[in-house]
DNA sequence: TTGTAGCGCAGT
DNA sequence: CTGCGCTACAAG
C-alpha cells in the first residue's frame, strides 16, 4: 500500500503529493487524516496523508517507508482534507498551510536530531578495544588507554541524560572531539531525527485501589497509630470508589500524596499517569437555563432554519436582526434541533465578543456539551478542547475563527454570529475568510448556515438577491424588533465644527458633556467608545511637527506607556523614548497618548468624581483582565466604560443608558471603499449598546462630518437606506460585491527593480485577461488590473511594497490566471528576491 | 523550508 | 590545498 503525502513544507516546490510505502505494521493505522513522521530531502518531518492507493508511479524501489503514525486517531478527516484542497485552489495557498491551520499549535510537529547510543555495537567496541591492548603495542597501545575512560564517560553522560544533541555533545567534550568522531565513525554513536510535538498530552498521576473499598477499610483498621495519613489516606481513597487523582487525595487529606507511594508499595493500590483534558472552565459552574419563549419575529426565523436543518438541505440563512433582536436564543434552539438530530454545530463569532457572557450563554444551555476556542487559552488548552471535538466528548463547538476547521464528523449546522465583521478573514495565509470555508463546509455535509447580523455586509446582503436580479444564494430572514420590547435608543448627531465655532475645544461636546452628568445623577451607565484608529499612539514634536518613524518600515512609531519605548507595529522594531527631538532639539516632544488614556484624563478632569473603566490593549494584556473589568462595571464599580472597539460589540449591560462616540468619522477618512460600511456599521454596533433593557437609550456621535450617508442612516437606525446607498456606489464603481478584488503585493529591497518586475506581472496579467474576454464568454473584460502602485505602507521591515488591485467577475478563473501567470513569473521572481504574495478577497487594501 | 552538492575565492 | 560562503536544486 502507498499513501499520498503533503510534507509539511509551505513552498512552491513541495506543494504536491509524495508517494510513501505504508510498511505493514502501519497498514490499519495509516488513514486518510493521518498525521505522519517520514523522511524527505535528508531530514525528518511530519507529513499529512491525503491519499491512499495501492499503486505508485513513482519507482518503487525509490520509496521511502512511513516512519510512524504521529497520533493514534488522524487528527484530520477526510472532509477537513477535501476542504483543505479547495482553500488551496481558492486562496492560492499551499496545501500544508491550509492543513496546519486546521490543527491545533500543539500539532505542528518538528524534527528533533539528537545523538544517540547505538548499544548493540558498544560490547564488540569495547572487546576490540580489550583486543587491540593485547595485539597493539608501542603508541597505538597507548592511545587506547588514552581514550578507552573518555570513550566511557561520553558513554555514560548520553545514557544520563536523554536526548542530548550534537552541538550539545561536542560542546562538553571539546577537548575529545576526536574520539567523539571516532566514535560516529565506528557506528557507536548515531544521530537520529525525530518528530516532536510541540506539546505533550497533560498526564495526572491518579490514584487507583486494587482491593474493594471493604478490604481497604479492614486494612486502614488494622494500621498502626502512628500510620494514621496512611490510615485517612486509605479510607479517603475506599471512600470515593473511583479513581481519584493525587492532587484531589491532597485536598481531602493534607499530605495524602507521601502515604500514597507507601500504600502503592504495599501494593494497596496503584499510582499510575493517566491522560487528561485540561478544562479551562473547570470549577465553574454554569446556571442551567431553558428554552426561552420566542417572540414572534424569533418564531418565524427558527422555524425556517430548523426546517432545513431537520431536512439536512444545504442552504445559508442571512439573518438580519437588529441589535437586541434575540439573536442568541434563536441560535440556541436551532443548535438544539441539531443537536437532537445527532449532528454537531460550530458557532463562529468574533474574538472580541468572545466574552465571559456569551460562553456562560451556550455552556448555560448545552453544559458540557460545549467547547470554547479562543485566543486567550493557552496552547495546552486550546488542544485539549479541540481534542474533546475530535474524541465526539462535545457536540458544539463555539469559537473564532479557525474554530471552523472543528474537527467533528456529521456538521449539520454552523452559525456565524457578526458575519459582517472583518476579523472572519485571516489576514496571514492561508488568507482565507470564515464564511467563505463555513459555506463550502455545510457544502460538503448537508449542513445549513446561519449568518447573522445587526448590519449584514453588502456581500451577504447582496447574496440574498437584495435587488432581485436572481443572483442570490442566500435566504434572507429578519428581526425587526427587539426581544425585549424595548426601543432603539434615540441618536443624536453632533456636529463638531459647531462646537469648536462656539468655542469649545475639548473633546467633549456640551451635548455629551450634560448627558454624562444627568447618568452620574441618576446613578446610570455610560459606555464612551473611541475609535481606535486614527487616534495612533505616535510620538510627535510640537515645536517642528516632527513625527518619529520606524526606520525600516515607514509608519509612525507607536509609544508604550509600560516600557517607555517607541515600537514598530509591523516589525518590532523599539527605541527608547525621545526627551528631545532629534530635528530641532526642542524639548516639546510627546506621545500623543493612548487615545483612551487622553480621554479618561480629560473625564477626570470634568468630573472630579467620576469612576471611569478602562479597557484597551493596556489594560487588558494580563490574562483575566478583560473579564475582571467587565464584571467591575457589571458591579456598577464605574460609571463609564470607556474603550475602543472591545466595548462596540456584543456587551449588554441593563443600566447603561447612554453611548458616545468621541470621534465617528475616523475611519471614513482612510482610504478604503469599504470606508463607509464600517462606520456604519461600527456605529450601529456601538449605538445598540444602550437602553437594552427596560431603561430607554440615548447614543451621542461626535463628528466632523454630519452629513455622511454612512451617519445619517445609523442615526435612524435604517440599514436599507444606507445598503441601497453603498451598493449604488460599490456597482458605479465596480467594487465588491459587484466585482470580486485580489490584491497582488510584490515585496524588495530596491524600488527599480521591483516597479520592474510588478508592472511586467500586471501587463501579462492584463494581456491575459484580454485574450480571455476575447474568447467572449462575456463582453465584458473579465479582468480588470489596476497599478502596480506603492502600498499604503510602502515599505515594511525594509522591503518597498507595491501592489495591483485585480477586479474580475468569475472568480475560478481570475484565480487561475493569476496562478498560472505567478507560476510563468517564478523563476524571475525567485531569482530576483521578489517577495509575491496575493490576497483574495481583502478586506483592507493594504 | 532545508540539506547538500558544486563552485569560486581567500587564507595558509 | 583546505575551508568557508554563496547559489542552485531537489526532496518520494
Amino acid at each position: 500500500m502507498f499513501a499520498q503525502i503533503i510534507v509539511d513544507v509551505p513552498a512552491k516546490g513541495t506543494n504536491r503529493l509524495f508517494d510513501y510505502l505504508i510498511p505493514p505494521s502501519l497498514i490499519t493505522t495509516v488513514e486518510i487524516g493521518s498525521r505522519v513522521e517520514v523522511s524527505f530531502g535528508g531530514r525528518v518531518l511530519q507529513g499529512y496523508v491525503v491519499g491512499l492507493s495501492r499503486e505508485s508511479n513513482y519507482e518503487i524501489s525509490k520509496l521511502k517507508p512511513i516512519t510512524r503514525v504521529l497520533d493514534v486517531e488522524p487528527p484530520l478527516t477526510e472532509e477537513l482534507v477535501s476542504l483543505a484542497r479547495w482553500m488551496s485552489d481558492k486562496y492560492l495557498c499551499h496545501i500544508a498551510a491550509a492543513l496546519g491551520v486546521m490543527l491545533p499549535g500543539a500539532l505542528k510537529g518538528k524534527a528533533e536530531r539528537y545523538v544517540v547510543v547505538n548499544e548493540a555495537t558498544v560490547s564488540s567496541a569495547d572487546s576490540s578495544l580489550d583486543e587491540s591492548l593485547v595485539q597493539t603495542s608501542g603508541q597505538d597501545t597507548m592511545q587506547a588507554i588514552m581514550t578507552f575512560p573518555i570513550q566511557q564517560s561520553i558513554l555514560s553522560y548520553l545514557r544520563s541524560k536523554n536526548k542530548v544533541t550534537l552541538p550539545e555533545l561536542l560542546d562538553t567534550f571539546a577537548e575529545d572531539i576526536g574520539t567523539v568522531k571516532q566514535m560516529f565513525e565506528s557506528g557507536v554513536l548515531q544521530e537520529v531525527q525525530a518528530v516532536r510535538d510541540r506539546l505533550a498530552v497533560r498526564k495526572v498521576l491518579t490514584v487507583f485501589a486494587k482491593f474493594g473499598a471493604e478490604h481497604l477499610r479492614e486494612v486502614a483498621e488494622k494500621l498502626p497509630a502512628q500510620a494514621h495519613k496512611q490510615k485517612d489516606t486509605l479510607l479517603a481513597i475506599a471512600e470515593h470508589d473511583k479513581p481519584l487523582r493525587v492532587t484531589e487525595l491532597n485536598e481531602l487529606v493534607p499530605g495524602a500524596a507521601g502515604a500514597a507511594r507507601t500504600l502503592a508499595n504495599k501494593g494497596l493500590i496503584e499510582l499510575k499517569e493517566v491522560e487528561a483534558l485540561r478544562d479551562p472552565y473547570a470549577g465553574r459552574k454554569f446556571v442551567r437555563t431553558d428554552a426561552l419563549q420566542l417572540t414572534s419575529d424569533q418564531q418565524i426565523v427558527f422555524q425556517a432554519i430548523e426546517q432545513a436543518v431537520v431536512a439536512s438541505y444545504h442552504e445559508v440563512f442571512l439573518l438580519h436582526g437588529i441589535t437586541g433582536s434575540g439573536k442568541t436564543e434563536v441560535y440556541l434552539q436551532t443548535i438544539q434541533s441539531c443537536l437532537d438530530l445527532g449532528r454537531e454545530a460550530i458557532v463562529l463569532v468574533p474574538e472580541i465578543s468572545l466574552t465571559p457572557q456569551m460562553v456562560e450563554r451556550f455552556k448555560g444551555r448545552f453544559g458540557d456539551q460545549v467547547a470554547v476556542l479562543h485566543s486567550r487559552l493557552s496552547q495546552g488548552e486550546r488542544y485539549d478542547e479541540w481534542r474533546k471535538i475530535k474524541r465526539g466528548l462535545v457536540k458544539v463547538a463555539i469559537g473564532a475563527r479557525s474554530a471552523i476547521f472543528a474537527p467533528f464528523k456529521r456538521v449539520g449546522l454552523i452559525i456565524i454570529d457578526e458575519e459582517h465583521e472583518s476579523s472572519y478573514k485571516q489576514e496571514e495565509t492561508p488568507k482565507y475568510h470564515a464564511r467563505d470555508v463555513a459555506i463550502r463546509r455545510a457544502e460538503l455535509n448537508d449542513a445549513v448556515v446561519v449568518l447573522g447580523s445587526a448590519t449584514p455586509s453588502l456581500e451577504a446582503i447582496h447574496e440574498t438577491d437584495y435587488e432581485q436580479d436572481g443572483t442570490g444564494r442566500f435566504k434572507l430572514l429578519s428581526m425587526h424588533n427587539r426581544a425585549s420590547g424595548g426601543l432603539l435608543p434615540e441618536v443624536h448627531i453632533i456636529d463638531m465644527r459647531d462646537e469648536l465655532k462656539q468655542g469649545n475645544r475639548s473633546m467633549f461636546s456640551k451635548g455629551l458633556y450634560k448627558a454624562i452628568e444627568e447618568r452620574l445623577h441618576k446613578k446610570e451607565q455610560t459606555i464612551l467608545f473611541l475609535n481606535r484608529r486614527g487616534y495612533a499612539t505616535f510620538v510627535m514634536c510640537r515645536t517642528c511637527g516632527y513625527v518619529a518613524q520606524c526606520p525600516h518600515c515607514d509608519i509612525s512609531l507607536t509609544y508604550h506607556q509600560k516600557s517607555h519605548a517607541m515600537r514598530c507595529h509591523y516589525c518590532g522594531y523599539a527605541e527608547r523614548e525621545l526627551k528631545r527631538c532629534p530635528s530641532c532639539d526642542s524639548e516639546h516632544i510627546r506621545h500623543f497618548g493612548t487615545g483612551t488614556q487622553r480621554v479618561e484624563e480629560e473625564l477626570y478632569k470634568l468630573f472630579p468624581s467620576i469612576r471611569v473603566i478602562r479597557m484597551d490593549v493596556d489594560t487588558t494584556s494580563a490574562k483575566g483582565s478583560h473579564e475582571k473589568l467587565l464584571t467591575a462595571f457589571r458591579n456598577k464599580q464605574g460609571d463609564v466604560l470607556l474603550g475602543t472597539q472591545m466595548v462596540a460589540k456584543g456587551l449588554d449591560f441593563p443600566d447603561v443608558t447612554l453611548v458616545g462616540v468621541i470621534a465617528a468619522d475616523t475611519v471614513l477618512g482612510l482610504p478604503d471603499f469599504r470606508a463607509g460600511e464600517r462606520t456604519f456599521q461600527l456605529l450601529t454596533q456601538v449605538a445598540g449598546r444602550a437602553g437594552r433593557h427596560l431603561l430607554p437609550g440615548q447614543v451621542f456621535v461626535q463628528t466632523y462630518m454630519p452629513e455622511h450617508y454612512a451617519i445619517q442612516a445609523s442615526s435612524r437606525h435604517d440599514y436599507a437606506a444606507f445598503a441601497e446607498h453603498e451598493l449604488e456606489a460599490r456597482k458605479a464603481r465596480g467594487y465588491p460585491p459587484y466585482h470580486k478584488m485580489m490584491l497582488i503585493t510584490f515585496m524588495h529591497e530596491q524600488v527599480p527593480p521591483l516597479i520592474r518586475a510588478a508592472s511586467s506581472f500586471a501587463d501579462e496579467l492584463r494581456k491575459r485577461g484580454a485574450a480571455l474576454s476575447m474568447r467572449g464568454d462575456s463582453q465584458l473584460p473579465c479582468l480588470d488590473v489596476l497599478g502596480p502602485v506603492a502600498s499604503p505602507i510602502p515599505r515594511i521591515k525594509d522591503r518597498y511594497r507595491f501592489q495591483c488591485v485585480v477586479k474580475y467577475r468569475m472568480d475560478t478563473l481570475a484565480s487561475q490566471l493569476v496562478a498560472e501567470t505567478a507560476e510563468l513569473f517564478e523563476e524571475r521572481l525567485a531569482k530576483e528576491k521578489i517577495g509575491f504574495s496575493v490576497d483574495v478577497d481583502p478586506q483592507y487594501l493594504m
